[in-house]
Parts: C-alpha cells; structure tokens; sequence
DNA sequence: CAAGAATTGCAAATTTGTCGCAATTTCTGC
DNA sequence: GCAGAAATTGCGACAAATTTGCAATTCTTG
C-alpha cells in the first residue's frame, strides 16, 4: 500500500515518515495539481507554511512529487510512483486541468528522440493546451 | 519580418506595438529561456519590472511567449510563432537546458491522443529531464 | 494636431519562499 | 520502554518575487 512505499523511499534516504509528512501525503493523494497556497490553506494550523514547503522540496528531491506549471505559477502532484504516468490538457478558457493517460507508443517515441541526441532521459512532463471538451462545444 | 508578425498579433488583440513592447521582444528573440531575474536585469532601467511582468503576462496571453519550468522557477521563451516548435532537455546534473527539434510523428501523436480525449488541442510544452551527453559520460 | 484610450513608471502592498534556532518528535541501542 | 542523539517542526523574522493604484506619458484615430 502506499504509505509503505512511501516509508521504503524516505527510509532509503535516511530520512522518516513523520506524521507530518504522512499527513503532506495524504492531501497530495487522490488529488491532481495543487498549488502551494491551496495546499497550505488546507493544511490550516496543522502544519506550518515552513515546513510545508520543506517537506514538498524533500518529495520532490526524493521523486515523491512532481511539478509542473499551470499558468504563472507551479503545482505539485504525486509523481508516476503513486499514479499512472500521465500528462494534463490545459482548458485555456476555463482554467481546468484534465489528466490525459500516457500511451507507451508516445513514451517510446520521446525515450527514443532524446537518446539520438545523445541524452539519457529519465522523465519528462508533457503539458497540452487548448479546448476541454465542454469549452471546444461553447 | 518578425516585427510585424508581432505588430500583427497584438493589433489583432486590441494592443499596440510601443517602444517598450518591442523592446523587451529584442530581449527574448534569439535567446533560449530566460528568468523574470534575468529579464529585469538585462532591461536595467530602460523598463520598469512591473511593465516587464505585464508585458510578459501580455505576450503569453497572446501567444507571443510561452512559459516552461526550469527546476523550481520558471523561464519565458518566444513561442513557436517565432522559433521553430522544439522541446527541452533539462540536464539534472549540471542544470544546463537543450533544446530538441521536435519531430512530425510525435506532434501528430500528442494532437490524435489529445483529440480522443475530445480536447482540442492548441500547443503544448515537452520537457525531459534526464542527463546531458556531457555528464552521462562523466 | 487634439481628445481619448492605452501604456508606463513609481512606490507601496502583497504574496511567496527561505532561514536560524529553540522546542518537539523520531530513531537507536540498550 | 527508556535515555541520548539525530532529525524534524514551528515560529518569527527575512528576503525575493509579483501585483496594484494612480498620475504622467505615449499611442491611436479622426
């Protein structure tokens, strides 16, 4: 499950699942791209902007959390350890973020282009822009 | 030329080409992304920060610019209007940022597997993260 | 060229992210 | 389970980044 997996990273890192931390994780799960300042507003006084910004470097540092931007700004995610690889369609009219299930032809495909310029790919972000479903319609 | 593309693009939207609007497009055009910092500092006194931070708003808004995530910040670059589509490389070892031609079949990849999610594409960034040919070799 | 609209600079206010350090929690070896 | 050591957290105080209001200036249009 996943607080096991989450304990196994931090603990390869000499670092420990906290109940803070667990507590970061848990508003994190289930959820798609947050800011920092909804993630603290939901922390509330449970756990300090400081620290909510420490444990968020540390996640990502670890491969726990990945960031991307949306707009001006950036949100965090859990990384493709805790869900499936996945990239967003930015809705340029309404603002949403919609998750787009990767496809292993595509992941090939962009493996396959770095390493012929000499580079060895470990990851990427993939963010489109346009149209949801709902504004393409209006 | 591409001034007036850029006079074409901010007519069209109500705006107009002003010294200061031209002056920062001379700051962007040529170079890979660059910081906010960056910008403000190359401007010196010539433009305020605050016209700065507008006119970048601006020139995303309408395309002119588009936005990536370099680590934790951000940098601005000139868009596809006026560079050829490309993708980044983003060396986590010495930081350093590459810019990759994109390639037909991966573009026509993401726009099919965007539209079977009933999006409508309109662009979209590809950053990958991984190590440069410098220091996969070290 | 004049009038009105858009743009800019300036300075102040917010917001966002960082730091040092003392208090608290967690981990380890009994 | 307990003592001591190490890691983590909260709490200001800071520092940096971004935004805003408004008056002065520049553009656009007729």
């Amino acid at each position: 499950m996943q607080y096991e997996t989450l304990k196994a990273i931090l603990k390869k890192n000499g670092s420990s699942l906290t109940h803070t931390r667990r507590y970061i994780f848990d508003l994190l799960w289930g959820q798609g791209p947050q800011s920092m300042a909804v993630l603290i507003s939901r922390a509330g006084d449970k756990v300090d902007r400081a620290t909510i910004y420490r444990t968020i470097e540390l996640f990502e540092r670890l491969g726990i959390v990945t960031r991307i931007n949306v707009g001006w700004k950036y949100r965090v995610e859990l990384s493709d350890v805790f869900t499936d690889h996945h990239h967003h369609l930015h809705c340029t009219n309404c603002g949403k973020v919609i998750d787009l299930p990767s496809n292993p032809m595509l992941e090939t495909m962009i493996d396959t282009l770095s390493a012929k310029a000499d580079f060895s790919p470990r990851g990427h972000t993939l963010e489109i822009f346009g149209l949801c479903p709902a504004c393409s319609r209006a």
